[in-house]
DNA sequence: ATAGTCGTTCGGCTAGTGCGAACGACTCGG
DNA sequence: CCGAGTCGTTCGCACTAGCCGAACGACTAT
């Protein structure tokens, strides 16, 4: 598919990401069975373990590998990095509270959707997303938001290398109803997802800009019961277009 | 020092490690400065730069590189698999709105404190720690309500790897003192931290325990201004053994 | 006891890693 | 407008060090 540059590549340090990668998926596994999942020998798993171990990326709980606590102080530096987060979290907090409901804050990367922070109002459904988690974005109402803010050459970039898959009946799939509902985007200002990843499953968004550059989007979601009429029309989108604008104002001074 | 094992281990993969730290501490930077700070060829670091570029571990913003924000989904792994994370983060925020202070969670790993999770209450003090910081044990309530309840032969290696340096004056620095305090902790239930780590700063802290091992220690901080007679002595230890007793409970049951 | 695990160590072969030079693209100043 | 200085990238070569496989000791279970 998507044939990268392909420079030349350090397979030894392959052979260490496959291992933690294996790591992510089974919770803590022991030197054969590592060996036997990214196909080494047991030998060469046994050095990559020691190294990952001097270096404290994983731990050795009595004969089994577990990843280590270490990736928590990595993701709150990658965090600290968005200028906004602090922000972000605050206005949040306060956005979910007041309607009740779900809000989230992504940003893009890869060509993808990485949520970062979801907060619960008190009647908050609940959702498969979580921080760190990626998604395309031509089917959320975060993704959207964004891609409406980006240029053309880029939004054709990313639907060449992730495509447009379908998961509902209301997805969007082509290149032309996506462009229609971006200029649909930037003339309101913010975004819907009317279950078209999840069915029953709604939500609206704003993006957020920093001299027009997107820096993320924020969201409410809701279950379709809740969320329609002038609620889902006109007042959450008031909402979060407001929290939006108070975000980007916060930002500026920190 | 604290000489390891010394199993042979893959120089690459420390290559990139190196790589990963020092992208970790100075937020971006292009080939030729990491290679100067590893200490490698340009064209070595190219290399592996490809590598974890085409891992999704670092991404190259228009010639510069830096961390990506998949150490948030490694993040939030290890996170969900400490099987008391949710039932302490609900309990810490009600404890921390309860008595207005900060409240934190903490486990130890490779000898130390990490901070897992933190909550501030409405007049909660700043503190350096954060997130997926490591600190010594011996000076930090969390530390000590956690080291005693392990096994002597276990805080002695600890102390041997780690040491018993002092921060103030109220600091201990020896294995006796320690020990003696330990075993008041032990009768009292609960853990005091009386400047020792900070000049000003007092907390409290109880250890969390599912059959005998210890999951993590949660606690208070606050100003010694604040945090002193009854309510310090006894009202406060009374909320933390409380809420550790009551995510002691709901952890059973999850 | 024995046969099956497991993790660990080690010698040897060769693939692959690291180096350094060279290249093209770019940015400054003069 | 062009040279001197960056930068990132590529590539051939030398040699290291990564990988394998076999062997070992410690366990466990039957």
């Amino acid at each position: 598919m998507a044939s990268e540059h392909q420079s030349r590549t350090v397979d030894a340090v392959q052979t260490s990401l496959d291992i933690i990668e294996f790591l992510q998926s089974v919770e803590s596994a022991g030197i054969t069975e590592i060996a036997d999942a990214v196909d080494r020998s047991k030998g060469t798993v046994h050095g990559h373990m020691a190294t990952l171990v001097d270096n404290e990326y994983v731990v050795n709980d009595d004969g089994t590998y577990r990843l280590s606590l270490q990736y928590l102080d990595l993701a709150e530096t990658v965090k600290g990095r968005l200028q906004i987060y602090d922000v972000v979290r605050k206005e949040l907090d306060d956005l979910a509270e007041e309607c009740g409901e779900l809000a989230q804050f992504a940003t893009e990367e890869h060509g993808k959707a990485v949520y970062i922070y979801k907060t619960e109002g008190e009647d908050a459904v609940q959702t498969a997303s979580s921080v760190g988690n990626r998604a395309h974005l031509h089917c959320l109402s975060l993704g959207k938001a964004m891609l409406a803010r980006m240029d053309e050459s880029r939004v054709d970039a990313i639907a060449d290398e992730h495509g447009l898959p379908e998961f509902t009946d209301a997805t969007i799939t082509t290149r032309g109803e996506l462009f229609e509902e971006l200029e649909a985007i930037r003339e309101r200002g913010y975004a819907f997802d009317r279950e078209e990843r999840i069915e029953g499953l709604r939500c609206v968004a704003a993006p957020i800009t920093m001299n027009d550059e997107v820096m993320g989007a924020i969201s409410i979601s809701g279950p379709a019961s809740r969320f329609s009429g002038p609620l889902y029309e006109d007042e959450l989108p008031n909402l979060v277009t407001r929290s939006a604008n108070v975000i980007e104002i916060n930002a500026q001074f920190s």
